[in-house]
RNA sequence: AGGGGAUUGGUGUAAUUGGUAGCACGACGGAUUCUGGUUCCGUUAGUAAAGGUUCGAGUCCUUUAUCCCCUGCCA
């Protein structure tokens, strides 16, 4: 982890929910293991590998991996690829690398082998074969050569029930026989499948003869072509699960009614198991639990609607900083921390809400605010010049003043920024007609330069268009670092409504800066007109060019902190956080805007325009 | 009466399992402040509805309402 410091909340450690609650429970009565004994929970993550995780899955890790911690157990990383036409290896890939970032490790994990110890279901299809041949020797499944569009509609709907297959009493040799020529690859897609024999009268759809597994003669991205069948989600996921001892099978609600079948399968094996039996013993039996996805606002998770916005162009890949993936929030500057904070936030329960996107906004403020070095930029600059710099020495010379690094931070300590006569403000802190409420730089008004000098504003300068190019300025060199002048002979003290970020001209940088809104305007983006696309907010990007930074974010200083990533984060004073873009060179930085500071003045502006 | 799940302030959640409805965020107000940030203090507002059992109901029972999920050879 990070030198960064901890977020807020400390993930998984004392939060308590009706999982825990089960888990208690099986812990003090053995179920299972040693009474008492809670290092037996297993949980697991297991991901499709056919996308980019996204902040929904950010939750799910951090509850199984957060279980596992608590209970002194352990989260197994499992790669659900059971199916070869959807998944790819390069999503194997970045999925290790967001779990690793979010600070999780898994039995077997090494730092210089992303895949060590990673589980896939596919090394468990000769096991899962065998076992569904048991199934059709017990009578329990069947191949059934209907097409898919007979099957759909012999599945009867939801009011009336099933027909049941011509081939669903056939003769258990003659299933063996095909099940095994499909197996084989002697048979093309769609052609047949191995089902279940189960209710075709079920009210649960999923009980009415599932299909187990279908012919897809399509290469593998691990098994190669060894397979020409793959398991279905259901048939799989419980023999994957017991397989790797899992105790506690953590999904979503959606799976609430296949937790039947779930349990049907691994009984169906079980029966007729047992001591001396010549099926053998019986096998682990997990406990599936469901709870509620994160459904945050202003925000779609669905990988349909993903990738839509990265193929249509919308964005400006898997990873652009407004996408809600891992990679992007990573890129946008989301902490690890911060997103662990959100989700142990968010809670577990089955209640389906919506959960402020704000949260995870304020989660990276709160983490960044104790951890962030300060820096000081300028989006949009107005020159200023100092008319009477030349009373404190040589018109023409720099000063190095004193600027606090973190003042939640003590240790950080302070740097040298350079003072002249030229420096940058930001436009927004002048008004040559400020209403009564801002405090800022106006004619005639004082205002304090922070860590540098006070300055009052004499003389507006325009330009031909009647705009504001520069502010004619004097400074009181009393004010040194910013402090109060002493009080007057009347013992009165000069005071002043607003200390202002600045750079000076002499010594500073430019650089690109990406500011971010949010992606959609909408609070549930395509509830209204059923397409989400018509909710995208056109102003979610803004690029600023000629921004004016101090020099030190040109280059690494020894105080800022050892991020775990390797992203380099600041606090602006005044603005936000920024981190650096991996758009940026050399020569070319670029900064992308994590968040703005929380902002009184702007709401305040908005109330009373 | 197809099946399953759910419902506590604006939002997210707790309530020792029948015993004072609490916490956090937000909003609002105030204090502090060399960031209109941070921090601190205060205010705000809730058991979906109606019956019933009980000394006592968020919790148990009945009815109703609303929302989510289910008819892929996706996961």
């Amino acid at each position: 982890m990070s030198d960064a410091g901890p977020a807020r909340v400390s993930p998984g450690a004392e939060l308590r929910h009706f999982i825990t609650d089960i888990i208690d429970a099986d812990v003090a009565s053995g179920k299972w293991g040693p009474v008492g004994d809670s290092s037996v929970v297993r949980t697991r993550f297991p991901p499709e590998p056919n996308g980019y995780l996204h902040i929904g899955h950010a939750k799910s890790i951090c509850l199984n991996f957060g279980l596992a911690e608590r209970y002194g157990g352990v989260c197994v990383l499992r790669f659900d690829d059971t199916n070869p036409v959807k998944e790819e290896e390069e999503f194997v890939r970045s999925i290790i690398e967001d779990v690793r970032w979010l600070g999780f490790a898994w039995p077997g994990a090494r730092d210089d082998d992303l895949k060590a110890g990673v589980r896939f279901a596919s090394d468990y299809f000769q096991q899962m074969h065998d076992w569904a041949v048991e199934l059709i020797r017990k009578g329990k499944a069947y191949v059934d050569e209907q097409t898919s569009e007979q099957i759909r509609a012999a599945r009867g709907d939801l009011t009336t029930p099933g027909t049941p297959s011509p081939f669903r009493d056939r003769p258990v040799e003659e299933s063996l026989r095909l099940f095994e020529e499909m197996v084989q690859g002697r048979h093309p897609d769609g052609s047949m499948v191995l089902r279940a024999r189960i209710d075709m009268a079920s009210p649960n759809m999923n009980l009415r003869d599932p299909v187990m597994y279908r012919i897809v003669n399509a290469r593998h991205h691990r098994t190669g072509d060894a397979w020409h069948v793959y398991p279905m989600y259901d048939w799989a996921h419980g023999l994957e699960d017991s397989i790797e001892g899992i105790t506690h099978s953590i999904c979503t609600l959606e799976f609430e009614n296949h937790r039947p079948l779930y349990d049907w399968f691994i009984d169906a094996i079980n029966e007729g198991r047992g001591p001396g039996s010549a099926w053998g013993e019986k096998i682990h039996h997990p406990q599936q639990i469901e709870f509620a996805r994160l459904n945050p606002s202003y925000i779609v998770t669905s990988k349909r609607k993903l990738r839509q916005l990265v193929e249509e162009g919308y964005v400006r890949g898997w990873d652009d900083p407004r996408m809600p993936t891992l990679s992007g929030l990573r890129r946008r500057g989301y902490t690890p921390e911060s997103i662990r904070a959100f989700a142990a936030e968010t809670g577990v329960t089955k209640f389906n809400g919506v959960h402020d996107i704000g949260w995870l906004e304020r989660a990276v403020r709160d983490h960044l605010n104790k951890v962030a070095p300060r820096r000081m930029a300028v989006l949009n600059p107005l020159k200023v010049t100092i008319t009477n710099w030349a009373d404190g020495g040589e018109a023409d010379r720099i000063e190095y003043v004193d600027v606090i690094n973190n003042p939640e931070d003590p240790g950080a300590g302070t740097r040298k920024v350079a003072f002249g006569r030229t420096l940058y403000i930001e436009r927004d802190d002048f008004m040559e007609d400020p209403p009564k409420k801002f405090f800022r730089l106006g004619p005639g008004r004082e205002v304090r330069l922070r860590c540098g000098y006070w300055i009052r504003c004499d003389q507006v300068v325009k330009n031909e268009a009647g705009e504001v190019v520069e502010l004619l300025c004097t400074y009181d060199p009393q004010t040194r670092g910013g402090e109060s002048p002493p009080p007057d002979a009347d013992g009165n003290v000069r005071k002043v409504k607003a200390t202002l970020h600045w750079v000076a001209a002499a010594e500073c940088i430019e650089a690109e800066i990406r500011l971010f809104d949010r992606l959609y305007l909408a609070e549930r983006p395509g509830r209204e007109s059923d397409n989400h696309l018509d909710d995208l907010n056109p102003e979610s990007l803004r690029v600023m060019t000629g921004c004016k930074l101090e020099k030190a974010l040109g280059e690494r200083l020894g105080d800022e902190p050892a991020w775990s990533d390797g992203i380099r984060r600041f606090q602006f004073e005044r603005l936000g956080y920024f981190c650096v873009d991996p758009d940026s060179t050399p020569g070319r930085l670029v900064f992308n805007r994590t968040v703005t500071l929380k902002d009184s003045w702007s709401k305040e502006r908005a109330r009373n325009p």
